[in-house]
DNA sequence: GCAATATACATAATATACTTAGGTATGTCA
DNA sequence: TGACATACCTAAGTATATTATGTATATTGC
């Protein structure tokens, strides 16, 4: 992605949908998936990730546990009654915002 | 919209395509005409449309004419050539952003 | 006749949400 | 054993908006 800027305001909606549909994540895997998903087109900075992450737990939209696996410690995530709330409303703003922009990308003409 | 965080990184893409299909327009034309165009659901605020029409003109994207009109100054702004080339980029890029969210959003069972 | 609203431009201060860069630590593979 | 992958983190910098404020003229309603 040559314009990094498009993902501001859509990183939230990308994780939250993310583990509304895998069930438990963590950080790292979520950063891989969504490159692998989109063919490396969006691909996740850590210093976005992990605040992001911090942020929609306090915010009460996502649950937490930790484990340790071979040696490594990580932090699980899954999304809380909250959060699918959250994902719900913010994946009908981004279609409502993709909506109004082909409005004017691709403008149909009117009846009188 | 409730979230006006995603309309970062479309700004010019939006005023660069006015521009282009209809020709000169002013700075506030362009604003009202966005706000007629997306039912209210996209509004370019002041602080965000002259310094956005400034950078475009000064990056050689627009040319820029003025004008009084009912004793009002206005500024005509109108796509340039490189402006031509530059919103094509700037659309593509949007269309490609759009379709790698769609690969989150709503994700397609894989053959093996 | 005058106040409120619309037209038309502009800039400064502030906020937000990223990127970039740097850090810690362990495991794996050539 | 050195590079790369895994797994977390934060601080500083940057881009791009919002909010607030300013100037000035025209129009509309009471």
């Amino acid at each position: 992605m040559q314009n990094k800027t498009l993902i501001k305001g859509n990183l939230e909606t990308i994780i939250l949908k993310l583990l509304q549909d895998n069930g438990e994540m963590y950080g790292y895997q979520i950063s891989k998936r969504v490159k692998k998903m989109t063919d490396a087109e969006i691909q996740i900075t850590e210093g976005a990730l992990y605040p992001a992450l911090h942020k929609l737990e306090a915010a009460g939209n996502l649950d937490i546990r930790q484990q340790t696996i071979d040696g490594r410690a990580r932090k699980y995530y899954c999304i809380s009654k909250e959060g699918k709330k959250e994902v719900a409303r913010k994946i009908a703003e981004f279609e409502t915002f993709v909506s109004s922009m082909y409005m004017i990308l691709n403008p149909v003409a009117k009846c009188k």
